[in-house]
DNA sequence: TCCTGCACGC
DNA sequence: GACGTACGTGCAGGAG
């Protein structure tokens, strides 16, 4: 029989743990989180994988302790535990009830004395027992049958001690540990040790004499004087230290292994908790993998009625509806409509798609921009409707866009999750009503997604006038109306009419790339003396580190990095290096831009359908999905190639690409009302050569490529709030080097060092920082005392009202440029937006137009202290526009 | 199915 | 004095 199984967790070290290794989150009450939420996905790992038949969580009882009898001065000078920590133990403990598990604190005693005492009694019953801390002094309770997993980085990264592994790390067997500790001391428990003796010492030392008593005994044979001196002196200290460390095994506790035994938790209980503290993402873990119409609902559940319609007529219309057209699918471009529901202030009505096509009042309605539409993420609601030739007008509200605009780093804008916050009614997620995976597909019982989609439409219908309140109060709904919702038409139409491309063109080049895969594979292995994946890290390291012997440069937690900064510092060393970084390069662009392209193509039209994710980033940029079309290659030749491919739509169209001209950094010249950067850019000079001559603090003229190289660098690292870490890795410099280049630029710029200081100080004030058209984004972690946390605050405080703003300027000239266009009645399409570039297609003869128009209504819409410029370029393949 | 390591763009 | 350090998406491998 398998022995029993009893898991005893140290609930003060992992919520400690938990704390520091994650940003503050708090919940949409205000009450921080963090803590519960690291421990909660640690004891989820335990519960799946350890599947513990008894289990406790431990915790410190109060401030004194029976070791202060020993040592007054046990644990002084530690810093007061945060309040923000303090105040989230109650919740644990609520969340551990919940799960049904006990949690015990005894007076006088800590949480390492209850758990040494319980793991000694199940060990006697022949317990296979398990402590869970992020505390080395527990090692000490190592043994046969009893194992101690401690935190590694983070929280449920953990190494499991056994005695093997324990001598393997630490060189020491689990007796020793108290004896380590008693010579090395812990400055975080005040534990004095004996001073100067620190881990290598007390190792080697009991690697000689094997305990603390026999080190005393034997002091004589201690090698080296000062040392013999130091442990004579501290003698005391040292046996003292050794008592203070020494963990309890028979403290009195009352309790009995056999109240331990771990039942099942109550699924209603601990998802309901989730749900309070905002944890969405761990409710699925706790819910049972079958379809959620099986699932029982909220208590505070409530009926939505549904009114299934053939036909839509005039009188149920009021011209303002909540419309959810509902696809099971995340791809709106292929995702067939399960239905449509329509929610005004009277009734519910619930639709077909094949219905609703048949019906001329629904058509009507859906094109007529008078009659207004509330909906979520409105550019998949016209795309999907646009393939059912219904041009959907009026859209007035859209809950995703608005929800995103209030605030940005809320990842989870679904209609359950935001209704949620804002108070509305339950909505259950899609997933619990579709399931997901292989599993997904409309609940057999139609009528529970009827009710579904209608209680989504429910609460947009609701939402609208909150969210629109919301939008005035921050002063955001001029960004919301006049930019976010005339751009998602915008988009909806670009994704729609997708971009063409040359598919036998990318079959031919991955061909090509097939045979030189091949020769240069063969070669890799003839210089290796071997065959492998070359695809694996993991198998390449131990090739190119031990059988090689190529010198290590950098180690990943799971083993030798291999990565192209490194391999291209090991060039010179073996002529292997330089084959498996054109392998790499060559291997991306086989399988992400040949292969994953050619995966995406319409088989009917040969076009690609992009869809733009229009909140999603933290700045207010777009970013692109299924495919990504703005990560295709540029930079090295070889990959630029793949831009051949991507050819315009109709016979006698070129392609037309249009960028601007170091955006940000007149963003920047402009909001930070620098003199010189401001110059710089009216005169029309070489801003990269510009800040190298001051920076280096020479004239123009003598700025070498070197230091233009660099001077390049450190503007990139202006417009992206990279760290003196990240500038220093992009030049291959050292930190302080760095670091003193980014004061040097800071002194040149006086304006922009005085910006970035008010920056700063401007989201410690308001707790956000904004941009041009007021987009937020809000930064908690400003007044972190963790310096990482701050730091990365600052930078994005920095930043993000510079991207955010240039973010903000070209979404602006879609808009502009979209309605310049239908004006002109010319037929030219934009098809892609790429931070700083838009792509369009157009017949032949509107090229002279677009020369002219395209620049001028980009660089005109909105006036800068400084001139945008504007490139533009055009040819027959979106390669040839460069 | 999820995580890691790597690589592409701005 | 160590922390882990611009934002995105997507691929392959490997562990569970």
């Amino acid at each position: 029989m398998m022995a029993e199984k009893l898991v005893l967790i140290d609930g003060n070290s992992i919520a400690y743990r938990a704390f520091f290794a994650l940003p503050l989150l708090n919940n949409d009450k205000g009450v921080y989180t963090n803590a519960v939420y690291g421990f909660t996905t640690m004891l989820l790992k335990i519960l799946e994988e350890d599947k513990p038949d008894h289990i406790l969580v431990a915790f410190d009882a109060g401030k004194t302790t029976f070791r202060h009898k020993t040592y007054e001065e046990y644990k002084g000078g530690r810093q007061k535990t945060p309040p923000e920590l303090s105040e989230q133990f109650p919740v644990l403990k609520e969340l551990l009830d919940a799960f049904e598990i006990k949690h015990y604190q005894l007076d006088q005693y800590e949480a390492d004395d209850i758990i040494g005492t319980l793991a000694a009694r199940g060990q006697e019953k022949k317990y296979d027992v398990k402590v869970i801390s992020g505390d080395k002094d527990l090692l000490q309770l190592v043994s046969d049958k009893v194992k101690v997993s401690l935190t590694k980085k983070g929280i449920t990264n953990v190494d499991t001690y056994d005695p093997d592994f324990l001598l393997e790390k630490m060189e020491i067997r689990p007796d020793q540990v108290i004896d380590l500790k008693a010579l090395m001391g812990d400055s975080s428990d005040n534990i004095p040790g004996v001073p100067g003796v620190g881990e290598k010492t007390a190792v080697k030392l009991l690697k000689q004499f094997d305990k603390l008593e026999a080190v005393f005994e034997q002091l004589s044979e201690v090698s080296g004087k000062k040392l013999k001196e130091k442990l004579e002196t501290h003698k005391d200290e040292a046996f003292m230290s050794k008592e203070l460390v020494t963990i309890e095994r028979n403290a009195p506790i009352e309790i009995d292994l056999g109240d331990l035994e771990y039942q099942h938790y109550d699924q209603q209980k601990v998802s309901s908790i989730f749900r309070d503290l905002g944890f969405q993402s761990l409710i699925s873990r706790v819910s049972t993998d079958e379809v959620a119409s099986h699932q029982e609902v909220p208590e505070d559940w409530d009926e939505v009625e549904v009114n299934v319609i053939r036909e839509l007529t005039k009188d149920m219309i009021t011209g303002k509806e909540a419309v959810v057209v509902e696809m099971l699918h995340e791809n709106y471009h292929q995702s067939p409509i399960v239905g449509i529901s329509i929610v005004n202030s009277n009734e519910n009505y619930f639709i077909t798609i094949d219905d609703a096509e048949k019906s001329e009042e629904f058509i009507k309605w859906a094109q007529d921009p008078s009659q207004e539409k509330w909906v979520f993420d409105a550019k998949r609601t016209l795309v999907a409707l646009r393939r059912h030739g219904i041009s959907l007008q009026g859209v007035s509200f859209d809950l995703l866009l608005a929800s995103y605009l209030i605030n940005p780093s809320e990842n989870n804008h679904d209609v359950p999750s935001i209704s949620h916050r804002m108070n509305e009614r339950a909505v259950q997620y899609d997933e619990e009503i579709y399931g997901k995976g292989a599993k997904l597909k409309v609940p057999d019982d139609e009528s529970i997604m009827q009710e579904h989609v209608t209680r989504k439409a429910a609460v947009l219908y609701k939402l609208k006038e909150t969210m629109d309140a919301q939008l005035q109060q921050n002063e955001q709904y001029e960004l919301y109306e006049e930019l976010e919702m005339p751009l998602a038409l915008i988009l909806g139409e670009m994704e729609h009419w997708g971009v063409q491309v040359d598919v036998g063109r990318l079959e031919d080049m991955g061909s090509d790339l097939d045979r030189r895969l091949n020769d240069i594979k063969a070669d890799i292995f003839e210089l290796a003396g071997e065959e492998f994946n070359l695809n694996s890290p993991k198998q390449l390291g131990p090739i190119l580190f031990e059988k090689l012997e190529l010198p290590v440069i950098k180690k990943t937690k799971t083993g030798y990095s291999t990565s192209a900064d490194v391999l291209e510092q090991l060039q010179d060393e073996h002529e292997i290096i330089e084959k498996i970084l054109l392998f790499r390069q060559l291997g991306k662009l086989k399988s992400t831009y040949i292969e994953g392209l050619l995966k995406v193509v319409n088989q009917d039209t040969n076009k690609i359908h992009t869809r733009f994710n229009q909140a999603l980033t933290q700045t207010g940029r777009l970013s692109s999905i299924e495919p990504n079309l703005q990560n295709i290659p540029i930079r090295l030749e070889e990959g630029r190639k793949i831009r051949q491919a991507f050819v315009p739509s109709k016979e006698n169209w070129v392609m037309f690409a249009s960028d601007y001209s170091q955006i940000e950094l007149r963003v920047l010249a402009h909001i930070a009302q620098d003199e010189k950067l401001r110059n710089a850019f009216k005169e029309g000079k070489d801003i990269h050569t510009q800040t190298a001559s001051e920076v280096f603090d020479v004239s123009e003229g003598e700025v070498t490529s070197q230091m233009r190289r660099q001077a390049k660098a450190v503007n990139f690292g202006i417009v992206y709030g990279i760290s003196d870490y990240g500038l220093s890795q992009s030049l291959g410099i050292t930190r302080k080097e760095a670091k003193t280049f980014i004061e040097k630029y800071l002194s040149s710029y006086p304006g922009v060092k005085e910006y970035m200081n008010e920056s700063i100080q401007e989201a410690k004030r308001l707790g956000y920082v904004k941009t041009f058209m007021n987009r937020r984004r809000y930064l908690p972690d400003i007044t972190s005392r963790n310096f990482n946390q701050r730091s990365f605050a600052e930078r994005t405080a920095m930043n993000t009202p510079i991207q955010g703003s240039a973010a903000d300027i070209i979404k602006k000239a879609m808009i502009d440029l979209d309605e310049r266009l239908r004006t002109e009645k010319l037929q030219a399409r934009m098809l892609l937006q790429v931070h700083d570039e838009l792509i369009l297609e157009a017949p032949e003869e509107e090229l002279e137009r677009l020369k002219e128009l395209v620049p001028e209504v980009m660089e005109q819409t909105v006036e800068l202290d400084v001139p945008l410029e504007v490139d533009y370029s055009f040819g027959p393949t979106w390669y040839d526009a460069k």
